[in-house]
DNA sequence: GACCAGGCACATC
DNA sequence: GATGTGCATGGT
């Protein structure tokens, strides 16, 4: 099994190429862009991001000095954006109460301490957890998400009852700890699932076409 | 106009 | 522990 994640993450590797995720300048910016990408289309997050960035909010300091119901308005692209106000402000408290609002100060605890932390927020679950941890904090964690159930899932590598944790130990027990590549592998899954792994199969072109049986 | 998007919390059985 | 539901805009 080892050797099919292998050859899975080389396949995404030669169709692909690296796509230097996350896409964000700051840890800050990754972890709010987390948040907000929460079963959203991400092109609308960039959008709310880049908005944030021109009224010069996009630092916790000044995101936190925002009424909540301002905020709401301007997260209106992401959807869900009274809900995801309320989850950025629960960050941002957490943020400021415990680390001075500081992410570097965030970024010293390590990820065993950390873990359960973050899922304390409420709106921070199990993959804006992981998402914050691996790519805002680099902490060798493997971020799972929709795409990576159902692109596994339909190569028939777990099981149709297979949990978050499950999967990501799937992952973890069988990959060497490594930030980069944990990072580039989420990234390249993400990818495929995008341009290829619709809910409902069917696409001739995709890369992963015929591995391990069709699926057409 | 349907379907989909880089989830999560909460209620209920 | 499993399943169902609300949250909501914008792209294809």
């Amino acid at each position: 099994m080892d050797e099919i994640l292998e050859e899975l993450y080389q396949k995404l590797w030669e169709a692909f190429g690296p796509q230097g995720w996350w896409p964000g300048e700051t840890p800050f910016e990754v972890a709010l862009g987390a948040i907000l990408t929460q079963n959203a289309n991400w092109n609308n997050v960039a959008r709310v991001i880049k908005l944030l960035k021109e009224k010069e909010l996009l630092s916790p300091r000044s995101l936190r000095g925002l009424p909540e119901a301002e905020l709401a308005q301007i997260l209106r692209p992401v959807g869900y954006y009274n809900l995801k106000a309320r989850r950025v402000k629960n960050f941002l408290d957490f943020l400021h109460a415990n680390y001075q609002d500081s992410m570097a100060r965030l970024a010293q605890g390590d990820l065993e301490e950390l873990r359960p932390r973050l899922l304390m927020v409420r709106g921070v679950g199990p993959e804006t957890a992981d998402s914050i941890l691996l790519y805002a904090l680099n902490k060798p964690t493997f971020v799972v998400d929709a795409y990576t159930f159902r692109i596994l899932r339909r190569h028939d590598l777990v099981e149709e009852a297979c949990s978050y944790e499950e999967l990501k130990e799937f992952f973890m027990s069988r990959r060497p700890a490594s930030v980069p590549q944990y990072k580039e592998y989420h990234a390249l899954l993400v990818r495929l699932g995008k341009d290829f792994c619709r809910p409902r199969p069917g696409c001739t072109t995709c890369p992963l076409n015929g591995w391990r049986g069709p699926y057409l």
